[in-house]
Order: C-alpha cells, then structure tokens, then sequence
DNA sequence: CTACGGTGAATTAACGATACGTCACCTAAG
DNA sequence: CTTAGGTGACGTATCGTTAATTCACCGTAG
C-alpha cells in the first residue's frame, strides 16, 4: 500500500526523485547519498509500483494478450513457452485467453478492447472466431498480429503448406500410393497442410483423396478412417492433419482389427509429446512452434513501436519429421 | 481514442453525466433525453473507457490471476472453463500464469504482486513453486486462494483421497490382491490419493505396495510400471495417480507384452478426453475439476469482498468412477 | 563583487474516470 | 408569497505516477 509519496516522506525527498531512482531518468538529478536514502526507503516500506498509474499515465500497460483456439490443445505448448520467453525478454507480461472466452460481449472481448487493458493483440486462427468478434477487435487501436496466414493484418505463420508435402512425400517414399488426408478442422492452416498433399500425390502422378472428415480432435480421426475404408480403394497410409485426430486413427484401426504399421501406416502434422508414448509410438512432423511464439511477440513488438512487421512465413527451423513406428515402407506390388 | 470529456463535448454535458450513464449511477441524475444523447455521442465516437484510469480510481481492476503448474495438462481443460465461467459471471477477466512463469524476480511475479494488476490470486499445487516466489506471494496485498489443500491461507479442494479410495475400492472389488500404486510428483494432492489407496489396502487386509516412480507426466508411469515387476509378487493392477502417466503405463505394459487388461488391469486418476481414445480405453476416476474452478473464483470473491471464505473439500459432485476397457475383474485364485 | 554555469532538488500539470458536494430551477404545500 | 423538496446537472478533488519546468544554492571565473 506504500506509494511513492510514502517513501518520499520517508525519505525525506519529493515524489519526483523516487519516480526518478525508480526509472533511472537522467532528467531529474541526484546524489548518490539521495538515490541511497530513496532506496533504502523503498525496501523498508516494501513498496511496489502501482500499475494502473504507470498505465494511466504513459498509456502503456507492458500487456500482450495472447488468443487460442483450444487453451488445452497440446501443439500450443511450445507455442506458450515461446511467446512466453519473448515477451519475458521485452519486459513484458501476457494475458491469455481462448476461443471460449471470445463471444461478442464477453467480459474478455470487452476488456481487451477497452484502452487501458493491453498493447497488442497475438492471434492464432482468427477464422475460428465470430465475426462480430473479428469486427470488434479490428476496432481495436492498438496492433494484432496473427499467427497464421491472415488477409488484412499483419501476420507470421509456420509452413503448413511443407509440413503437408513432407508427411505425404514421406509415404510415398515409403511406396504408398493410395494416401489419404483426413481430419482438421475450418482453417487456414489446415487446408494449406491439405494443399501439400494435394501437390505431392500430383507430382508423384496420383489422384489426390478428397479432404475426409475435417473436424477436430480424436473422434475427426475415427472418423476419417472409417470415411476412408468406404473407398473404392482402401488406403495404405493416412496423413494426419490435426495431430489429436492421430490418436483416433490409431483407436479406429485397433477397433477395426487393422494393424499399424503394418496394413495402415500413419503420419501426423504437429509432434506432441503424446505421440512418443503411443503404440505404435505415432511417426510426426515437427513445427517450429516455439519459434513461431518468438517470432510472433517480436513482430508485435515492431508493431506497437510503429514499425512495420515484417512478417510471413517461418522458415528456420523447417517443418522437420520425427520418425517413429506408426508407419512402415510398403512392400512392392 | 476518445475519453469521457469528448463525449461530454459531443453530447453537451459534463463528464460526470458520462460517468453517471456510463455506470448507472443513481447519485447525478440526468434526464432520458441527456441520457440518450450521452449514449449516442458514445456510439458515434466508438468511445472504449481506460481500464487503466478505472483501475486507478476505483483501486480494483476486474481481473484475477490463475495460476497454474503445468498449462498444458488436460486435466486443466475444465478447471479453466470453470474459472472463465464464474469469473464471467462476476464481471471478471482472468489473468493466466504457469509455473515456467513463476521464477522468482520473473516479469509475471513482479507484475502480480504490484498493485493495480490483478484484485486476487487462484493458485493450484503451490507447492510446486519456488520458496522465494511463495513468500513474495505471500506478501501480496491481495487475497490468494490456494486450489489445493493449504496450511497458511485460504483453500478449496477436490477429494484427492476418496479418488484414490474409489480406484482402489474398485479394483479390489474386482478380486484384484496385488495392486500397486504409481507416479504423481510431490504435491499435497498426489499424496492424499496415495493415503486412499493405503487406507482400502489395509481394511482389505492387504499390505499397500509403497508409492512407485513419484514422477509426472507419462515417463513416469512406464517407469512404474517397470519398478513393480520387480517387487516380490508381479501385481495385477495398477491405480495411476496422474492421469497422462496411464499412457505411459499403457505403452509400457505393450512393450513388456503384458496385456491390458487381460494380464494388468489400470485405473487412473482424473478422467480426460484422451482416456476414452485410447486402447483400451482407460478406467478412470472423475474429478470436478469444472466445480473446483467456480468454487476457487466465488471463494476469492468472497476473500476479495472481504469475507471469509468456507473453503474446504468440494463433496458435491463426488469423483465419480468412468468405467471403460482397461480393467477387468481377476479370476478367482 | 558580480555574473554564470552546474548541481540537486522541489513544484506541478497532466493521464482518464469516479463520486462527493454544490447549485440552479421548478413545483407544490403551508 | 415564501419555502421545502425534488429534479437535472455541473465542478472538482482524487487515485499514483511521470516528466517538464522551475528554483535554490554553491563554487568559480571575470
């Protein structure tokens, strides 16, 4: 509860050297046996800054609000340690939220849009929200970034688009021909990982399978399977888009009486630690998720200084895959 | 951009009509008609009040933290939906921290404990947190809720001890002699559902195996696994005090071509989504973790509010064993 | 002896919102 | 006719911090 006024009566100075002691401002003057006073004052009293004030008055609150899809969705792990730790380095804090939380006129949504609250706005597949919310937060003065593929803002993004051309490259090395893509959901990213596929079998001189299944989660992979066996030719191999949908293809499969690797091999986009302690331990491509959550803070930060954001497309590291035992060469025809 | 004296010019009135119109304040009348065209000058002019100025006035800035060990355990999932919900409920935003946050002197702590940040803080497993960061926690002028069993401030709870008692109950009711206990890190909760499981054993008249592998996460429960096939008497049964370590007990028990759960059955404690996707299927016992976030954020209000808070075990709803495919009741001997 | 520059600090005006105290005006009761 | 009380609104202090401006003092150069 000690204010600044309280240690500068302690101290017997004005208000003006301890904002000065506390700020290192050169502006303001003072011996070092002041600065010492002031100091000591601040700790015997335990004083700490009020936010609100530093807010008010440099309208700047060192808060970046960080937005999800699903908080609980484990891709977003290193994604939250990147962004974390950018922020952490710029001095600043984060505040996180999720699609549920992101209804027009929610508490969360007003508050963001408020002045006062943050200085930036991180975004991830903003398609997944309302648009009414969209609207709104484009209202917002204060910069968003997305991190994904976005139109009419700024953004940075990893290579879905790769990730998709590597799972599928990946199984046609392995001899596979009849691959099919199943699972993830309406955005951006996940038809650019559909788009990869899509190239890779054109190459490779194959016909694409349509997009199965494009929901979200575990059941989309049960799902997708059991869409795919309906086929006029059964697959050999699947791709996964969403990598939690992985883990229904692999429970499918089990329920159907079909052995992966060895009548089904499996590839996921995005390795989470999951996927190593499955069996078969699931064979994945990695995204650089973590650097996306740096690249994204500091794009902000060019933002709010007023710079342009360069932007774009993360291409160190690449998309890299984790092989692993869900899927297996197959054998000549 | 536009401030309460903007609106006041538009609209021809003084700012205190905003402020009264803005808050419905019963102390400066107005009349409908100034009132209208209050509201009208807002809209026209997109006026967003300063959360930063509002916090400083009313010294009380709508926002709670919650803080979290690990952000990305599912069990979390319903913990945070329940939180959101009641704090919506209350007018509140959420303000959300993990551990790899917490380190002393770290830009989330600092942040936390000045004033004009967060009105109160909701902590789940302090025990998992740095000394230094507790004591400075502690010294927060705001009121903490601890989500876990506290000695020194004010708490709620889910029943730790009677999951474990159920799992095991469970277990034991299905003839199962030789069951043991594995992982769960070194938290007051991980501890309370060994102590069920210790109490059933015992009024079975069984001797409780000790606690295996008290780690975290799934490498901790394959490494349990592994440990009690070197006891004495190979168990048949398995209670798994973290969840995600079922996994790992899981693959585990594949590698070792022990069958689940014809050979081994497995319980887990806290049900997730995933458990249903895996196979098989995993047993589990449900915890309210949707109720213990709503009991945690209407406790702080209370505490906030200045109340006391009742705190204590939440007993409605009880866990709640989910019976799936991973345990199976054992021949007679 | 005076003017001047440098040092070390105090005063004060914002930042935007809120709530207390005040006040002008009008109506109706005494 | 006076006045109490109700209605509708205004002025302003305040929250804690920052930064621009101002100021007092002292040593030294001219």
């Amino acid at each position: 509860m000690a204010t600044q006024r309280d240690i500068a009566r302690t101290a017997g100075v004005s208000v003006a050297v301890v904002s000065a002691v506390l700020n290192g401002t050169t502006h303001t003057r003072m011996s070092e046996a002041t600065r010492a006073r002031v100091i000591q004052a601040m700790e015997n009293l335990d004083y700490q800054p009020n936010q609100a004030a530093r807010s008010l008055r440099l309208n700047r609150t060192g808060m970046i609000a960080l937005i999800l899809h699903k908080l609980d969705n484990p891709v977003y792990t290193h994604l939250l340690r990147g962004v974390y730790a950018a922020a952490a380095e710029r001095g600043g804090t984060v505040l996180l939220g999720d699609a549920e939380t992101m209804r027009s006129g929610s508490q969360f949504v007003t508050r963001l849009l408020s002045h006062g609250t943050v200085d930036g706005i991180l975004i991830r597949d903003d398609r997944l929200y309302d648009d009414d919310v969209m609207a709104e937060l484009r209202s917002h003065p204060k910069p968003i970034l997305s991190l994904d593929y976005a139109q009419d803002h700024p953004w940075v993004s990893i290579d879905d688009c790769r990730a998709g051309e590597i799972a599928t490259r990946f199984l046609l090395n392995l001899r596979h021909r009849r691959i099919v893509f199943i699972g993830g959901a309406t955005g951006h990213a996940f038809r650019q990982r559909y788009l990869g596929y899509q190239q890779e079998m054109q190459q490779a001189g194959l016909e694409p399978a349509p997009h199965l299944a494009t929901g979200f989660g575990e059941q989309a992979g049960a799902d997708g399977l059991r869409q795919a066996l309906q086929l006029p030719a059964a697959p050999t191999a699947v791709v996964v888009n969403n990598i939690m949908s992985a883990v229904g293809v692999l429970a499918a499969a089990r329920d159907l009486g079909i052995a992966v690797p060895d009548q089904l091999s499996v590839v996921g986009i995005h390795d989470v630690g999951l996927m190593e302690h499955l069996r078969p331990a699931v064979t994945a491509v990695r995204m650089p998720m973590y650097e996306l959550g740096r690249a994204g803070v500091h794009g902000l930060y060019e933002l709010m200084a007023g710079r342009p954001c360069a932007g774009g497309i993360i291409a160190n590291p690449e998309p890299e895959l984790v092989v692993r035992d869900s899927a297996t060469a197959l054998a000549d025809a």
